[in-house]
DNA sequence: TGTACATCAGTGAACGCGCGTTCACTGATGTAC
DNA sequence: TGTACATCAGTGAACGCGCGTTCACTGATGTAC
């Protein structure tokens, strides 16, 4: 692990932990066993240091996605909701990154997010008429409103099993709001 | 409007729309036309104003689905989504506010929240039978999602439509989540 | 084998800045006699 | 009617602090001759 990579690990540790604002580059130095000084070897500023970290996160969830595969819609919907359950339980702090950062950083607009991946299922169901036709977006952000406030729930304790031990109930859901059950 | 309810009205706006630790009492007391050190006439300190906004939005949500009535669950159910897009439409920025907030501000415990307020429904559905049994908790979960993923969708320009014009559907989905359409 | 040099992660001290907050003060307005 | 006083929203200047960032420097390690 370089020493790039263990600052980039502390740093999201630490502000999951705390906020980020409320962490300064001499905490994320200090943790990672060095002076503020030398991230600035690493990195050009705190804030792109946040960037990348947010960037890589978003891009791991939509490669997961881009690449589940299935022969119909549904099939393909089922595994994206339990791939993204794996993920989110093989890195929890990630995820809990990603949730603190979604409101205020801004990603370069041109590369597809995660959201954009199911968007574009569900619009291709609707037009093969394999799922009932309706509001793709609305749709979209059903499906995936349940999936992020069920980890959401568990992150701050209301559940407590893990993503992957309650796919089945949200894949269900899932099948129920596209209309095929 | 007191000179209070304006300084409280200028912050909430600007912390939408710059993010809070971006905004300092100086710009607040700008936008409400004085200068910062009288906003200390008004807050104790600019923490205490924050909690005030994040307690009394977070409040008023509770407050409307604590009032909804209704003969079933369901149609208490459907009551509640219906009032939560007529909430948000009303007022777009106090909503984006508690989006905002709702990661690293803390409420006081006991209160109970809009959360609550659905997890008990759904928990009395269950036992009385009038919902099929299942985790009452994964299912408000999944519930909550819905809605606020729909609003969040609206908020960043995905959906355009108001809340409220997209209840019916809304309802619906939540209907079938709980395994009653 | 010994010496000179290049490389490079890391340091220490300092920088200017804007932050939240305090406090003595001002000046307009209302009230008592 | 005029004067003295209380009230109170708002001001101006200053405070100490921690922030992100810069930069000349250090010291260990590897390499060439």
């Amino acid at each position: 692990m370089t020493t790039r990579d263990r600052i980039k690990a502390e740093a999201m540790r630490l502000f999951v932990e705390h906020g980020i604002d409320a962490v300064s580059v001499r905490d994320i130095a200090a943790a990672v066993g060095m002076k503020a000084s030398n991230l600035y070897a690493h990195f050009p500023a705190k804030a792109a240091l946040i960037q990348e970290l947010f960037a890589e996160g978003y891009q791991a969830y939509a490669s997961v996605l881009a690449e589940t595969g299935g022969q119909t819609c549904i099939e393909r919907l089922d595994a994206m909701v339990r791939r993204i359950c794996a993920l989110h339980d093989a890195d929890i702090t990630r995820f809990r990154f990603l949730l603190l950062t979604q409101h205020g950083t801004t990603l370069p607009r041109d590369t597809p997010g995660p959201v954009d991946e199911v968007q574009t299922l569900i619009t291709q169901g609707m037009t093969s008429g394999e799922i009932p036709a309706g509001d793709a977006v609305l749709v979209t952000a059903m499906l995936v409103g349940v999936v992020i406030e069920a980890a959401t729930f568990r992150l701050y304790g209301r559940l407590d099993r893990d993503m992957v031990a309650m796919a089945d109930e949200i894949v269900a859901a899932c099948r129920r709001i596209v209309g095929r059950n």
